[in-house]
DNA sequence: GTCTATATTGTGATAGAC
DNA sequence: GTCTATCACAATATAGAC
């Protein structure tokens, strides 16, 4: 098969993403990379050198999973109330099949912070547009006079911060029944838009 | 000096938290445990025998420290608002002291749920009582009729996330100056409050 | 109790056969 | 391209002198 190379290195990547993105770059193992790719250890080498260039490919691809959902947020230019609620509810929906993924973001630019804000720069991250989006809402008189940064900051709070906790929260509140949590997780693309839009509103 | 022994394990206790809080299990090495107190690597096992007991010491400390904020939100009898703003206010104090403690305690559980939690247990959580506090509180027809539970982890989202989120968001919107992002959080002590009340008052 | 030296294992990376 | 075998070094842990 012509293509037999290109699915291996595929493989590899995918592998890749499930471990670093659930264990972070400290806690995973080319060991089990290559387990999960179901291959062996030094495919891993050929393929991507390093353990540090694999985790990169990996780092880059969240970024970018993550940037579409927010750079709809500033271009579109429906009403304040709209624009939450899609946002929310399509950010909450990526989140529910990549749970882990901000966090793994969060985490590893601490530890890394001058390397790897860079790669978030390269994908074409311009937060400045967003900000820029609540303060006209704001001027327009949609809402209250909120500090855009907070509305966002607390926007992405409140979507991302009940996945980081899961493991924590489904024994605290559910029994640890993880079908339980989902729902409630699933529940909250209709609340969560509605607990900002009550909180800013005029 | 007679105290000589408990001083050194103190130390010990010290340079771990901060080295484990900040990197994680997996991130934190014993010999930048060791420089940090001021010792050799082996007195780390003379005095806690492995990496593992030296860990879980860490963990029961940052779980123990957190609780006392949250116990007080539920035994308190106060109104709704009053008791939103004094634990906003309280629990972002501690986080501007411990911004890494809640997001090494969500992280450390996710990699061994089991063991780890059973240290939360351990120490007197009872999550039942404060959701039962909320209910209450949405049948004095306080607030609105929303999920205690989400009224809760909304506020810890609101309160936890822009600590976990600092390195990323200080670049993003304070062109990395921590004065700048600090005064930013100290402000929220009033703001956070008075953004969840508006969006569960009646 | 504290140190130096050393054992032991884990882990990323490379060499070389096929 | 893929595997087995192995290297080199890092990290936890222990032994033993003082």
């Amino acid at each position: 098969m012509s293509y037999r190379e290109k699915d291996t290195e595929n493989e590899i990547l995918e592998a890749a993403k499930k471990v670093f993105i659930e264990k972070g770059m400290a806690g995973a193992r080319m060991q089990e990379i290559a387990d999960e790719a179901g291959i062996n250890k030094s495919l891993l080498h050929y393929y991507y050198r390093s353990k540090d260039k694999l985790f990169l490919a990996v780092f880059r691809f969240a970024v970018l999973q993550f940037l579409p959902g927010i750079q709809e947020m500033l271009t579109s230019n429906i009403p304040f109330d709209e624009k939450i609620r899609r946002f929310v509810y399509r950010y909450i929906d990526i989140l529910l099949e990549n749970p882990f993924v901000p966090m793994f973001i969060i985490q590893e630019i601490q530890r890394d912070p001058e390397r790897l804000f860079n790669a978030f720069l390269e994908v074409g991250m311009r937060p400045a547009q967003i900000i820029q989006q609540f303060r006209e809402a704001s001027e327009k008189g949609e809402i209250k006079d909120i500090n855009p940064e907070d509305i966002l900051v607390n926007t992405l709070s409140l979507c991302i911060f009940p996945f980081a906790a899961q493991p924590l929260m489904q024994r605290l509140f559910c029994e640890n029944d993880e079908q339980v949590y989902k729902e409630w997780l699933e529940n909250r693309k209709k609340t969560v838009p509605e607990f900002i839009i009550n909180a800013v509103k005029k």
